[in-house]
DNA sequence: CCAGTATATTCGAATAATCGCATGTTTATC
DNA sequence: GATAAACATGCGATTATTCGAATATACTGG
């Protein structure tokens, strides 16, 4: 059984492996969108949309909807927003450890070597 | 930025989209583990732990520590556990909802049709 | 310095993901 | 029924992941 789980665990991961898909669940985040809507906002061809949306349907991250010509996305579970609010206050968690980093290493070395020398 | 932090989420997925790498994250959640115990609990190629260690490595997910002979691995941050344990919960409410749906469509349909009908 | 243990890296083959382009399918309108 | 709009699917090329086998590196004890 744990097994089962790893592997849903990690198909749930491979489905927002990807930064595209990933923009399309924050599109959704405020509720459903029709993949026109989606397509246009996300910028790229409506083949690839559609592809990375069937991804999203397969890994049963979002549901669709049909109303007469379109398609209605929106995101199966508000667990998976919670999954990204996380990441992103870890993202930033790093982000400024990063920095600190940084800051350290330049304080310690004081020629940064700008340049190319000789 | 946005577009920054949606490279950064999808990589941390990507870095967890892959059943063994989801469970050396969960062999390291109680704490750090060396190399060789996590080896022997995966119960895989020495070379292939490494290769997935590697890449939890690259993703910031883990950080390594090297005492002596061995190596200790541990989580970086803590906000991955919850995000394993939200997936958890997840896991089990849309099985529950998967059971459900089964169960409906078995109500629903009489003869279930088992074997090749001519 | 040598042998052994612990871990990492490299390489090659198999499989999977991604993209653009072309084509299908479904629904609405005339 | 013909045309158009909104999506989905199939195909081929490119790139990325994954694994095992072999090899390399780092440290320890003699």
């Amino acid at each position: 059984m744990a097994d089962a789980l790893r592997q849903f665990k990690s198909e749930i991961f491979q489905g927002l492996a990807n930064p595209t898909r990933i923009a399309i669940v924050e599109l959704l985040r405020d509720g459903e969108q029709s993949a026109g809507k989606l397509i246009e906002k996300l910028g790229i061809e409506q083949a690839n949309a559609s592809q990375h949306l069937a991804v999203l349907r397969a890994k049963q991250i979002v549901v669709s909807r049909k109303v007469g010509n379109q398609v209605y996305y929106s995101i199966r579970d508000h667990a998976l927003i919670e999954v990204l609010d996380i990441l992103r206050r870890y993202f930033y968690a790093q982000l400024s450890s990063t920095v600190n980093m940084l800051r350290k290493a330049a304080r310690e070395e004081p020629k940064p070597r700008t340049g190319t020398p000789r």
